[in-house]
DNA sequence: GTGCGTGCAAAATCTTTGCATACGC
DNA sequence: GCGTATGCAAAGATTTTGCACGCAC
């Protein structure tokens, strides 16, 4: 599955999407979804980093709209966002080559790394069985100290 | 282990940590921790609910303090903050009844369950080992559909 | 052409901070 | 008494919203 490829089908989905939403495909929707294909899995990104690598790229999309297209994008799939301990939200690509990742976040300097797990996906679908839930996703985010800031 | 004595032992602790760190055991501090207490473990609430319970019980705190208290039992691990998937902040007591527990929250109705798992606690330490991290806590967050919301 | 989406700026949240006063130690 | 903690209000940071215009359909 090569880049080009992932963006075609992505923005074929994403034009489907939207269309039977009663939405529109927009250039600016497009941008925020291009550029976190552009920079691929695995990157976390807020919504003022989005602003921003799109300005840097020539594509004027104001703030708000990156605000308005992110939570569309989350809503729609596209997207994972992430709660992980520092201040605002961030947002990644929700890729099926990672379909079910984890976080461990070093609480000093903030290092991010990522990891699946099969027992992580097994115990939180039990856990959701046993009371009745039905899970859509789950993640771990672990707070750890990177080697670096093991020893200062 | 009755709630008396584990306030009486919690407000110890407070003290003694506070004065190690050249910190003070305030009325302010206390009504806090006290609050948590009285509510119980596997309560979460923001910093304004905290605020708001404690002038519903005749006990004047203003709410830059309730941060600032917040972040402090945080630190000296008496609270866990919790990052669930809708807006604000969310802080529980650290209960050592319930040391290494993870939430399921419906993304519909935001009702709230916990459970406990030893094997995501095993994942979550293997997944640090890997690449040289030092876990520290890690807490499972698992979306999924309650009940009465996947039969509405 | 219809009506959803955008940009802008203002508003709304949530959280932190500066400073004078109060009080734990 | 010394120096930290508090309360208040103002500032910051982040996110949402109202409205007129533009553009996807």
């Amino acid at each position: 599955m090569n880049p080009i490829s992932k963006l075609g089908l992505a923005n074929g989905l994403l034009e489907t999407g939207l269309h039977q939403a009663g939405r529109r495909l927009t250039p600016q929707r497009r941008r925020v979804l291009d550029l976190f294909e552009r920079i691929g899995s695995g990157i976390h990104l807020s919504a003022e980093e989005v602003h921003h690598k799109l300005l840097d790229s020539n594509q004027r999309v104001s703030l708000a709209t990156v605000y308005r297209t992110l939570r569309i994008l989350v809503e729609m799939g596209f997207l994972h966002e992430l709660e992980l301990t520092d201040g605002g939200h961030r947002f990644e690509l929700a890729s099926n080559d990672h379909p079910d990742h984890h976080h461990l976040v070093c609480i000093s300097c903030g290092r991010t790394e990522e990891f699946e797990s099969e027992s992580v996906l097994k115990a939180g679908q039990l856990a959701a069985e046993n009371i009745g839930f039905k899970l859509i996703e789950s993640t771990l985010n672990v707070r750890a100290l990177c080697p670096a800031c093991q020893n200062p």
